[in-house]
DNA sequence: GTCTATATTGTGATAGAC
DNA sequence: GTCTATCACAATATAGAC
């Protein structure tokens, strides 16, 4: 079984991706994550602290993804794009539900959310060779992942289907081979 | 003098952007736009209704931009990818608002976003001729706009030079021109 | 480590004077 | 049209029992 203080970061993300940064109360982390909120702030003793909590979660968590983005077989450009479609991994929860935090002006959250945009900016131009290339390719992910993952739950308005992402993946390929 | 609705919905507006949609209180609203509580529920009877108005704000602004779309002499992409780039106009900061409202779950800011993300595809898609092309042009815009305007206040993380910039237009004529 | 109170403050909204 | 109370409720956090 996780640990409570990991039960408790999954709960915490679990509203803010479905409900929202002002739904994410303490007293509603609390029920979702089986425990009192007393309980809760045994573990984090203040909002902040699992805010915290949470931001370091997705650090480590990025930290591995840029190792994968220069080892990608397809290549960095495709791997970054591809993957920048949601699937409701662990990354991708713990990126969405932080920048929840972010927009609300959780000072923790946007500087780790700045660091996580700085690792893959860098991962993408050391693979690609190319600052204005790399960047291209960035915008067009950031993009994708903003469109899928902007609304809560499950609004979201122009979802990507398979054959969509092909056509992209082919203006992606058209680019890298242009540079 | 502007009308104390419009008065009303800039300093809605403003906190919004600057401070978070958490911050953006009736208290704080009324206080920034120089009436009293009563006063402001004078003119919006609810928190809901101040939402929908500055929403029928955006969509009104986003009509008119779409309409310049079509019209560019740079070119459909060019025009889209360049005004991507936050500049503090009344289109720009009403976005950069009912953003921070979609992202804490406001079904009528919801609703509004997913249609001006609508109209801008369809006047894209219409002028450029083809749909993946007109979606990797509005990712890369997204993208943009996304980086420089979701942190709260002025702390952005990629800002994006001038320089930058046009050598991201370059990658965009690239891209036009293929196709 | 987890619980039940409870204190304290912030927030949306109402009532009624001017 | 704008104001000053004031209410009802929700949110963070504390204290102390088990």
């Amino acid at each position: 079984m996780a640990s409570a203080k990991d039960r408790i970061l999954d709960s915490f993300e679990d509203i803010l991706i479905k409900e929202g940064e002002r739904a994410a109360t303490m007293d509603a982390v609390a029920a979702a994550a089986g425990v009192s909120k007393g309980g809760l702030l045994y573990h984090f003793p203040s909002k902040e602290a699992m805010v915290e909590g949470l931001c370091q979660r997705l650090e480590a968590l990025t930290e591995d993804d840029a190792v994968k983005i220069g080892a990608a077989p397809e290549g960095a450009a495709r791997y970054y794009v591809r993957t920048s479609h949601y699937v409701d991994s662990p990354l991708d929860r713990a990126i969405v539900a932080v920048a929840r935090l972010v927009q609300q002006g959780h000072p923790a959250a946007a500087h780790a959310f700045s660091r996580i945009q700085d690792l893959w900016l860098k991962a993408l131009e050391e693979a690609l060779g190319s600052r204005p290339l790399a960047q291209a390719v960035k915008l067009m992910g950031d993009g994708l992942y903003y469109s899928a993952t902007f609304f809560s739950g499950n609004a979201q308005p122009a979802d990507v289907t398979e054959v969509e992402m092909e056509a992209l993946l082919e203006q992606v390929d058209a680019l890298v081979a242009r540079n």
